[in-house]
DNA sequence: CGCGTATTTTAGAATGATTCTAAATAGAAT
DNA sequence: ATTCTATTTAGAATCATTCTAAAATACGCG
């Protein structure tokens, strides 16, 4: 199994923290979209998060789960990315530098450690690399 | 500067023998299309390769680069590929596996070729990779 | 050349993800 | 409590892309 990655779950209480600590008020939508994307879910896409939360939630907009994801993003806790295999943006709790594993048979998505991953850039002594982002796409033999 | 991918200009002739090749009628539409994509463009947009080719052609329908663009990626003439930055398809005349480096500052795409990198995968043992993919971003100094 | 058929082009409608808008609601500070 | 600002919401708008069904075109064959 490829690592787990260090996401320990956070109680309400400390969502509610993170929250008011990132200066967005804590209300029962976002503690709720929290409680999936922080704790639960593994690189949900916004129609994942809508469904999940649809259950606690009813009726919950899906303005809201946007607006949410979004100020979430502004506010360094989650991280937005977007993959060619899919058309829809997924967002990623850990805000760690990391890679990412696609597995083709199952189509999941999986965290691959910066340290799991060597990378020896040959490149022109004026560039300055600011980010490299990595998507391995393979299969479990 | 990042070394010049091996994309050497194709006549019209020989763009009609590539499409006729990969089991493509040479249209006029199609022939203005290739011109663009596989001789002057560098990651063109669907939206891109509208404009160039309204130019010369106008009047051609969207439709028809889209259909376009899909048939010359069945055909392995190009490569579609989605990055972070935008929202919007780019197609690849390069169809060898190399990276990609995005200057922020101009937000152009430039080709790594495969040997300017090196990766060390330190991944568990039933993982088979099939495919990497590197976006490297960062500036000129 | 001219005919028949499969391919291609096309305009416009449809789709799907995301963003915007403007009004209603709820939190927080006084 | 009152007020001010942030948040939520439904629905409309946007944008890239795909679909549809009809018209135009390319190509093989006589």
């Amino acid at each position: 199994m490829t690592q787990q990655s260090p996401h320990p779950t956070l109680t309400p209480e400390e969502i509610r923290g993170e929250l008011k600590q990132a200066g967005m008020r804590p209300t029962a939508q976002r503690l709720t979209i929290c409680q999936y994307i922080l704790n639960q879910a593994n690189h949900p896409s916004v129609e994942d998060i809508k469904a999940w939360v649809d259950a606690k939630f009813p009726g919950i907009s899906l303005a809201t789960v946007y607006n949410t994801v979004h100020a979430l993003e502004t506010a360094g806790l989650v991280q937005a990315i977007r993959f060619d295999h899919s058309d829809k943006v997924i967002y990623d709790r850990n805000t760690e530098p990391h890679f990412h594993f696609l597995d083709e048979d199952s189509g999941t998505l999986h965290d691959i450690q910066s340290d799991q991953v060597q990378i020896n850039l040959n490149l022109p002594e004026d560039i300055r690399v600011n980010d490299i982002s990595i998507l391995i796409r393979g299969k479990r033999q």
